[in-house]
DNA sequence: CCGAATTGGTTGCATCTGTAACGGTCGATT
DNA sequence: AATCGACCGTTACAGATGCAACCAATTCGG
């Protein structure tokens, strides 16, 4: 009974492959149409949803390592696409922010992940949707509240 | 209504940051106790439910790039805890196997991974862990034939 | 107040990773 | 049987990653 582990069944493999597969197509779009890496991309994403945000903050919304996230911020101010303002009150913390040209790309990717987002979504039927829907927000509650 | 994309609701976003999320604490253990890094984890893992396979093989189970499974291979190989086989029949094909201090690591190490499982379960109620469930497996289908 | 502990962020270093190219094997076509 | 293409697996190389150690700024505790 306790001698195999049903690896479809364990929900950090299930989690790991489907991250995997479902990524991986997308990302390849990204990296050859912006040059983009994927810590690159989430930055680029988030901030273009959120506004300003500081990135340990974007660190956490993403689970993206802190090391991560400090280098993706140098790459995209190094582009021109990102700005950083060392904050007043408070000078270690840097509020980041997308420049003009940032967000004209941020933009143009929009529809893009939509579209990438309608794809999957097709292939799913309306149950299953509702049901992926409610299971992924169930965990993502329980892994931000019991840690 | 085309201008932002909420990444809470982005599918690649949500998985990638759900398994980093559920994956690192564990992943964590097993590198502390075993040494094991990920890609190795699964290969151990993956070999010891299934018995034997080719490395192709468990790369198409696990999404794994088959450079990695080819490190993994030589890595576990290298510690004595997987044995290869040229087969007879195909020699480009190796059917790979755990040697006895493989299994005997493997079940060691199911236990933890149970553990593990469970006490994420206990964090998700009955009707979310059911739904989570069929999601997941909806989206895995849709993955597998898409492609 | 002052030193200790904490926090935001960066960097050195070793390791891990994907891409692309490769060597070796097999099957099909001719 | 020679050739072409497909397939299994490895490796060189450049780039990405995580850990630990670090700097600087802030907050906490006495």
């Amino acid at each position: 009974m306790d001698d195999v582990l049903e690896l479809e069944r364990f929900l950090p493999y299930r989690l790991n492959r489907l991250a995997e597969a479902v990524s991986r197509d997308f990302a390849r779009t990204y990296r050859e149409r912006l040059g983009l890496t994927r810590p690159e991309w989430r930055l680029l994403a988030t901030l273009g949803q959120f506004g300003t945000m500081t990135a340990t903050a974007v660190g956490a919304h993403s689970a993206m390592h802190k090391t991560k996230v400090s280098r993706a911020v140098a790459a995209l101010e190094k582009r021109g696409w990102l700005a950083r303002a060392t904050d007043t009150d408070d000078r270690r913390i840097e509020r980041l922010t997308l420049t003009s040209r940032g967000a004209a790309t941020y933009r143009d990717m929009v529809p893009v992940a939509k579209a990438f987002e309608a794809r999957i979504d097709a292939m799913l039927g309306k149950q299953e949707r509702a049901a992926l829907a409610r299971g992924l927000a169930a965990l993502e509650k329980a892994v931000a509240g019991g840690s």
